[in-house]
DNA sequence: AATAAAAATGTAAACGTTTTCATTAAAATA
DNA sequence: TATTTTAATGAAAACGTTTACATTTTTATT
């Protein structure tokens, strides 16, 4: 591997290393002839300035890490392909910091950019892994950082999302509009703040309609197709079943798609299912599933940008940019059986 | 944020940097008594030694880079989530390298390991990045580097993959079990080595049989959900109509059983489908898909490890690891209809 | 108690850049 | 042509660690 370093293209051109530098980094402090002399020899050694000794001298790594539950999960991969080009686009290298949900790891990833090993971070987790002191204003504790999908307890930290109540809450009105009365719920992880939150739009959405709740069509999952399957077949053997479920992911949809199918139901015609998030397989599954949009390219490209800002050393005004998400209506929801 | 450093450390527990160093590094080299007390200044102060301070002392990044075309696909989320596992377990970080297929992008990333900035990279394109010197071996001028998914024409790299052919080969022969001589293929990106293995298994299984190929029933895709939907408008549009299809990736796949479904095409009992990956969709369509599966995670696995036996100063006598794929046999295949 | 061996610690150099400041060369002005 | 201004370059310090080597302290051996 290349051991060339700045001093060589300097003797090899008969400048000194400032010069290199200066030729790498601001061209227009020197002049065109010793600037083809240098890039020239630059291009014959193949010379790449190492890292380290820059970043040791700016402080600065060129870095972001993002750290988020599952990068396998559609919604998490179609946000970060957003967030990587985005970056590639303002020149920073993304850290992919993928917790599988342990809170090690995300102090893991947190830390290097304690470390300075990442100049800011992209939260996709409910936690701050950072400690606060109580006498000090949060702004000046916090490296860049901005927090998404998962909303952080915190009204000091730059956020990106979209509204899980009213999100939570379109998805109920649909089916109530369908003239269902009896309808599920297939909540997320437990705690998480988006699955609390769209339960609010579900509970919301029925109170209005003067529909009393009923716990028992309320299922907990964890967003996963499985737990989709299985709290399908949690819901068959009630006693009353609902009409319509409203499942707080689309991977979870699909799963209780499956598990209608497998029990020879008919989707829409018995069972109605809305899903959440609309992933590129809801419109692909049969049949094709009805959900709520959220705009993942919008929220990764807006969630590296306020990045961007702040790493530039800006503290933009505001604090949260809110995204809409859009009810896309398909073939897993239709009219009530009567 | 922080700006304590060794120093700082020092002068607190009244002890040398050198002797805070080895506390964090090589705790066994300092006494006890000492241990505690600097342990105590660290956690009090939240130190988190600089990277790069030590990075450009060791020449070790602790980094690796990954160079993916697309994230977003299942297969790729599916490997890079155990690349990050294993990645992490070995003490490295990963560097997401989303190239979206754009070569100026490839070399970028390759540069982070010329630069420093990665020990070792990861690279699922069949384009070796480095430019390499006719007279010297190769392995003396590639750093820690593992190659997978789409093989790189060189001899003397590291490499973790399946048989592209003999899976290839195996969906055909299953169409060509249930009775099929009419069988098309559609296939992957123009010229990729995985698409042109995949073809030289169709075709040799068909050869195998005593079937002629035709070349009407070979259509170009890239692996996408969109290319299976125009793949098999195509194939519908034929005099004379394939019984069954072999698409080259599930998305394909998913998207050619799609466009069947909308022009009311039963599958299998008009025509047959099989892909190849195995993603977790697969199994969630309707009808379930049948394909040959691709061990995601074990590749993933395996990629990690290799470039961690290299990362260690090793150079593993093995060049390639051959991983097993499986047919796994669902519900969109069946006899041919008469 | 004297010596040798081992353990603990400190000193200082080194890693490869960038950038401030000083200096020199070139261009513009008088 | 002499002077001022601007442009181009160089010298050297600084960034924060780790570690080879030197030194001191402790422990083991006689």
């Amino acid at each position: 591997m290349s051991k060339v370093g700045i001093k060589d293209i300097a003797a090899r051109s008969g400048v000194s290393s400032a010069t290199v530098s200066r030729t790498l980094r601001n061209p227009e402090l020197v002049s065109k002839d010793t600037r083809t002399r240098v890039l020239k020899a630059v291009k014959e050694t193949g010379y790449k300035p190492n890292r380290f000794g820059a970043s040791l001298r700016t402080q600065k790594s060129g870095n972001v890490v993002v750290v988020m539950p599952d990068i396998t999960n559609q919604v998490n991969a179609g946000i970060i392909r957003a967030i990587e080009s985005e970056a590639h686009k303002a020149g920073y290298s993304v850290l992919l910091g993928d917790t599988q949900n342990q809170e090690e790891r995300e102090q893991h990833y947190a830390d290097m950019v304690s470390s300075g090993q990442a100049d800011g971070i992209l939260i996709f987790t409910p936690n701050l892994p950072f400690t606060l002191q109580e006498n000090k204003p949060v702004t000046e504790q916090l490296p860049p950082l901005v927090n998404s999908c998962e909303e952080i307890d915190n009204e000091d930290i730059y956020k990106v999302l979209i509204d899980n109540k009213a999100g939570g809450r379109a998805a109920v009105q649909h089916l109530l509009d369908l003239g269902h009365t009896c309808i599920a719920a297939v909540m997320g992880p437990k705690d998480t703040p988006s699955t609390l939150e769209r339960l609010a739009g579900y509970k919301q959405a029925l109170t209005e309609a003067n529909i009393e709740i009923n716990k028992n069509l309320i299922i907990r999952g964890d967003y996963r197709t499985v737990s989709g399957i299985e709290a399908m077949e949690k819901l068959l053997r009630l006693r009353h079943r609902p009409t319509a479920v409203f499942c707080f992911s689309d991977d979870m949809a699909i799963g209780a798609m499956n598990a209608l199918r497998e029990y020879d139901y008919r989707i829409p015609e018995d069972i109605s299912v809305i899903g959440f998030d609309d992933i590129s397989y809801a419109e692909l599954m049969y049949p094709k599933l009805t959900t709520i949009r959220q705009p993942l390219e919008d929220i990764g490209r807006n969630c590296m940008q306020l990045l961007v800002e702040q790493l530039k050393g800006n503290r933009p005004e505001q604090k949260v940019i809110k995204l809409p998400f859009e009810l896309v209506v398909r073939q897993s929801t239709g009219p009530v059986p009567r």
